[in-house]
DNA sequence: CTTGGCACTTGTGCTCGGCGAGTGCTAACC
DNA sequence: GGTTAGCACTCGCCGAGCACAAGTGCCAAG
């Protein structure tokens, strides 16, 4: 009873499974896969793999189905990560060139890896932490009312708006903003809390109440690029997988929208050698994401540098070979565009 | 056979349909709301009902269910719009005044229409047409990068990333945006195109190339403005409510993510003289939407201005009061709080 | 116009038996 | 020792049959 064949019969259940959603018996096994044995020696296979805990018989007189165990092992050592065809490259390079600003490409790029696997794709929106202040402008929009806009050395874009408490003229409002902007150019988050008594002394004092405000805005677009933020497409392709989940579609749902389950999984996965980090079923402990698998990878301008992933959440029984190639070639695209930057 | 009587009747129909989801016989209802008669008088109403088409038996000995008609007359004539309740508005008030900036409001918005239907609710983004431009910067990122950043007067910050020819120096960059922010300073998107010619002859001869571009940028900002684009919250509610859509739920999803139907019959919607528009079931043409209605009401700073919407997507058996009510009051205080700015 | 009575229709839930797919085991085979 | 054929056994699935409950339509009386 050799091992490669063992491992070759786990292969052949986990695709089979994959594709047909259904218990997978050795006569068939046999049969997809030209195996050179008969189905009795599939069935000795069998029970040891069932025996070591990587597949299972959902009743007594079903097929066998692969166990949480059975796809890591297939992810680990069985499933090659493939290149992306050609066509899938050219449907990258078309979809990303017509993308207006960088928020529109991360958004693009979560549909594009969506239709790819044909899986729910979610992106973590890269951190700023280490972005720095490029420029500052205050502008008043009424009477009471004026807009702190904070371009970060990341392109990001970032504004509040600000209610003041009495009127102020429009131009001493911009004044105060140059003068802060040579303070605080190039501060980052890092840099948080700011010296607030020490900025408010380079302005006129009328202005103080003003700027302080500015300055609190200013603090909070820096911590905001702490906090992460996901995007996320393809919700449809939940439904759609033929009824993976049934009925419990509704707690995934709320899950992803929620953002904060999903958030706290990608920030503790960790990638394998290959750039990957795979996430099995039970491996988490959320009960409302059961029976969901989740592959990630890390991607960003500097290599292995601030952590933000991309990635995909699907059933167990998702096609792990697809998921991880699209995923990782979509990583290291977005990380190459970024690094053009 | 009283026609006050048979409205109620119909009333009495949609609202316990809407609550359990089943055909509603007579004797239920006479049960369930105290009628001062017998199920015989109610079986007649129902008869005439039928025949008036605003009731149908799915078969021969189920109780009735509501049509379309019926919904809509529902609509139009018996549903009161009431006002939201003091812990709804408390929610709302306390769930905007943590908003950030400008999208997070409109993303703690439609949240929170979610919240209180317990629907699918959309937001169309405010219509930037008649938004002008309020201040303009060009940053370089790189030496062959460099970032258009627009703020327009409506408060929104966009920004387009372009690709320079040739590596230019930071400070001419700076002066070419200064330059174009004179000339272009409160143009709106009426004026696009934009006079490219004599917007070049602004700027020294070696800065051209450049300057075209940043022109361009600034035509695409302010086209982007005539494009709505929809930000969407609740989707979990489409599976929560019991399965109301069984399977069907998929292509429902992928309209949603798909945006463009939705868009669609949102501009077309027209409100009634309450301020609200109501799209139920067949109504409208869509087969990817079927079985689902549209609660709309248009928002914005002046009144009854550009035509921008929110609302919820549901099935045909949704709580129309509930969502009524809530689809206005969300508009309205949304529109107070814009016009402050 | 309302009401009670009654025959009629029809979806639903339940049990039961046959069928098919698949297994585990044993004994023979190479 | 690994492989194979044969065979008894186990269940899940499916369709038929049946009783039941809910609800209707209609008629005749109030």
């Amino acid at each position: 009873m050799s091992e490669t064949r063992r491992l070759q019969v786990l292969r052949a259940i986990v695709e089979d499974f994959v594709q047909t959603r259904e218990p997978v018996g050795s006569r068939a096994l046999v049969e997809r896969h030209n195996l050179e044995v008969s189905p009795a020696t599939i069935r000795n296979d069998m029970a040891q793999l069932e025996a070591e805990g990587l597949i299972a018989a959902p009743h007594t007189s079903a097929g066998r189905i692969p166990t949480d165990q059975g796809y890591r092992l297939f992810v680990d050592r069985i499933s090659d990560v493939r290149p992306l065809s050609r066509a899938e490259r050219r449907a990258m390079d078309v979809l990303l060139e017509n993308a207006d600003d960088h928020d529109a490409m991360l958004e693009q790029t979560v549909r594009l890896l969506a239709m790819l696997t044909n899986q729910v794709a979610v992106l973590q929106h890269p951190q700023q932490s280490q972005a720095r202040i490029r420029h500052l402008e205050v502008l008043q929009m009424s009477a009471h009312r004026a807009l702190v806009v904070v371009i970060l050395s990341s392109g990001k874009v970032e504004q509040r708006m600000i209610t003041l408490p009495e009127p102020v003229d429009e131009d001493a409002l911009h004044t105060v903003g140059m003068r802060l902007l040579v303070s605080l150019a190039n501060r980052s988050a890092s840099a948080v809390p700011l010296p607030v008594e020490d900025l408010l002394e380079t302005v006129s004092p009328d202005m103080r109440p003003a700027a302080a405000l500015v300055v609190h805005s200013v603090e909070s677009i820096l911590e905001s690029g702490r906090v992460d933020r996901i995007i996320m497409a393809g919700t449809a392709n939940l439904a759609r997988s033929g009824g993976d989940f049934g009925p419990a579609i509704g707690p995934i749902l709320e899950a992803l929208e929620e953002q904060v389950v999903l958030l706290r999984l990608l920030t503790e996965m960790r990638e394998d050698q290959r750039g990957l980090a795979v996430l099995i079923g039970r491996e988490h402990q959320d009960d409302s994401l059961l029976e969901t698998s989740v592959v990630a990878a890390e991607y960003g301008p500097r290599h292995g540098g601030e952590g933000a992933k991309l990635g995909v959440v699907g059933p167990t029984r998702m096609d792990y070979t697809t998921s991880m190639s699209a995923v990782r070639a979509m990583a290291r695209y977005l990380s190459r565009i970024l690094s053009d930057d």
